[in-house]
Formats: structure tokens, C-alpha cells, sequence
DNA sequence: AAGCCTCCTTAACCTATGTTAATTCCTTAT
DNA sequence: ATAAGGAATTAACATAGGTTAAGGAGGCTT
């Protein structure tokens, strides 16, 4: 698997966000990383200072409280910019690790070289800025749903946004992204289920 | 009050995020709004795809749900830009209003005009950038804070983030932000005296 | 000073979710 | 086919936080 190869989901991305670049003008240093289901990425508290683009697979960002729970922070599926925004801006370690749930093929920058070169040329960074806003309206819709609804109601949600998701992964990690223990979440179905009938 | 004046708290705050800009290069027509405490700049469900600029006081962003029950968002204060992301990018509706919790002085523009003269200048598109990232890893932040701590962590970080609002908002508010009911907090603040002691 | 308003506290009760543990179901390996 | 391991369900109990309502403590206004 080459550039040109990889060229090809990188453009979908964009073409979505509603720009068509010209990602061969993107020369620094890339690695390939082939992550096997239920690998991890990087792991939470690692230094990741690298841009990831997933390829393709799908991925889950899981986070580790103090008190050893886990808890899913977002799912994301190629083809996609992974990573942490944080980590990479506050060149601090990451609070989540990335975890492949299935097969996963990811290419690699180091951020600093990337953000330079992203600098040198108004559509990267335009595109970089569409990124941002994207997650950030994501990240904002969630804490409306954290605070506003009740967990029925974000499981309901939960399966009207990722329908491919809802009988593909593990309830444990549904109930671990709404934010509930898999028992309460295992309550609520059984709730739903008798209204359905 | 002019553009000169109002360019010093732009630079203050850019400078705060790394960067010297001169804004003066900035072009697009402004408006100046002077909002008294209690009022609102704009209220949730109004197309605002204006940016907002608050030059001096302090604001917070109030959402109000389905049932009624109003929960604070954000508390932000001057100088840094404010208004909604989401309504501006997507040009929905505003899922909240902001109000000032003191006198404000704001100004604001047109944002497609806005963005247009961005995109002719890197850096102030690399400022937008900039702003992107911390507000997502704020919201980031908050994510955490509700799936991993619990109200009594919540409000401990609230007093530990914002020590200069703590005694100066009422308490409501601060419920409302950290999302429980007034009555709640004032359990969690009971329970943290009788520690104290 | 009296009255009023808003905020905060406290109490009593209710509900959703957490916790623990036992049971069943499914998948995979032998 | 059987055994073993992980995932989901269910039940019983514990707890945090919501709801409602009543009382008290400042601030304003008159």
C-alpha cells in the first residue's frame, strides 16, 4: 500500500468536509501502522505527538478512571483523522487510548511537521479548522446529552446515530459510551423490549 | 469606543493563544453591543451566525431542555470570542443564549464575511484554529468530568477552576453547570463543611 | 421598620443507577 | 460433544441525586 493508495481515503475525508486537496503535496514523513482487532493504537498516558489517519477499520477511544472503569469516549470509523487533539496541541500524555475493533490500517505524522507544513498552505489548515469544528460540535452535542437526557434516551440515540454499530459491537462498550454500567443498560433494553410488544 | 480600543483586548487575547496579529487588517463591518447584566445577547432557537467578541464582562451560555430545566453551559469571560460555533458552521438555530452576569461590551461580525477575510490570511486562520482547540478540549474535559466524576468531584473542580466565581455566582448557577439541582449542591456543600470541621 | 423577593438550606420521600452475585447464553477450543 | 470463558440477563440491595415543600437569611423598596 503506497501514497497514492492512501491518497484515495484522504480524499474522501475531505471531499466530505467539502474540500478536494491535493494530499501528494503532503510531504512529510508518514508511517503505516496495521492495527489487529482489539489491539490498541497507543495506550492512554503514552505521549502521542503524531497525527493518525484511519484508513480504514473502525476504532474506539477508551478512557480508564481511577477507580479502573472504562469508559468509551467516542467510536470512529475510517476514513477519518484519529487521535488526540489534545495530546498533540499540549504536547501532554493522552487520556484515552485508541483500540481497533476490527482490522485497522492507519498512516502517521509527527504533528509538528505536519502543522508546519499545513502553515505553508491555507487549504490544510482550512481543512484542519473544519476538522475541529466538527469534533467540537460532536463533543458539544454530547455534553447536551449527558446533562439533558436521561441514559434510555442517549441509548435510544446511540442506536439511531451508529444503526450499524448497535448489533456489531459489545453492550458493555455501548453502556461504557452512554455512560451507564452494562447491567443498567441491560435494564433499560429489557424496559424497551416490553413496550415494543 | 472605537476599532483602535477594542483592538487591544483582540490582542490580548491572541496573545494569550501565541499569536501578535494585527487586527486592524480586519475589515468586515462591526457592530458594537452593549448588554446590561441579567439581558441577553442572543436567546437559544435564533439564527445567530454572527461572531461575537467579548471586550470587557462576563457571560454565561444558558440552554434551556425539553422539560424546561435550565443547565449553563459555559461560563466565559472577556476577553475571547463567544456565540456558537455550531449555529455559525451549520447555520442551524443557537441551542443556547448567552447572558451577561455583568455589564459586557461586545462586538460582532458578519460571519461569512469574516470567514472569507480568514481565508485570505493565514494567520488570522491559524487564530481560528487556535480557538478551535482549546474550546474542544474544554469541552473534552467536561466530557470526562461527567462520566468519570461524580457532583461532589465536579463541584470541587468547579471551586478549583474558577476561585474568582465561586462567590460571586449564585449557587444555582453553578448547579446548573456542573449538572445537578440546586438542592443537590447544597447537600454536597453541607456535607464538605461538616469535613472541614 | 415592614414587606417582599430571591436565594439558600433542610427534610421527607421517590427514582434511576450502581453493586454484587447467581444464572443463562454463546462462542470457541479441545 | 463437551468443557471453558466471556457476554448478557436478572434479582436484591445500596446510594446519589431528583422532587416537593417548608422555613430562614439577606437585600431592596416603600
Amino acid at each position: 500500500m503506497d501514497r497514492m493508495q492512501l491518497q484515495n481515503s484522504f480524499q474522501a475525508y475531505f471531499n466530505e468536509l467539502g474540500y478536494d486537496i491535493d494530499w501528494q503535496r503532503l510531504t512529510v514523513p508518514m508511517d503505516i501502522h496495521v492495527i489487529r482487532k482489539g489491539d490498541y493504537l497507543f495506550q492512554q498516558g503514552d505521549f502521542a505527538n503524531r497525527l493518525f489517519f484511519l484508513h480504514s477499520g473502525l476504532v474506539r477511544y477508551v478512557s480508564v478512571s481511577d477507580e479502573g472503569k472504562e469508559f468509551t469516549q467516542t467510536f470512529a470509523k475510517s476514513p477519518r483523522i484519529i487521535g488526540s487533539t489534545k495530546a498533540m496541541v499540549t504536547e501532554a500524555r493522552v487520556l484515552f487510548g485508541i483500540q481497533a475493533l476490527e482490522d485497522c490500517m492507519v498512516s502517521s505524522y509527527p504533528w509538528r511537521a505536519f502543522y508546519e507544513q499545513m502553515r505553508q498552505d491555507i487549504g490544510f489548515l482550512e481543512c484542519y479548522a473544519k476538522f475541529l469544528e466538527r469534533i467540537f460540535i460532536t463533543k458539544e452535542e454530547r455534553e447536551n446529552a449527558f446533562v439533558k437526557h436521561s441514559a434510555e434516551r442517549r441509548y435510544l440515540d446511540f442506536c439511531a446515530d451508529y444503526p450499524e454499530l448497535k448489533n456489531v459491537i459489545p453492550q458493555q462498550q455501548i453502556a461504557s459510551y452512554i455512560g451507564i454500567t452494562p447491567v443498567a443498560l441491560s435494564r433499560i433494553r429489557q424496559k424497551l423490549k416490553w413496550h415494543r410488544d
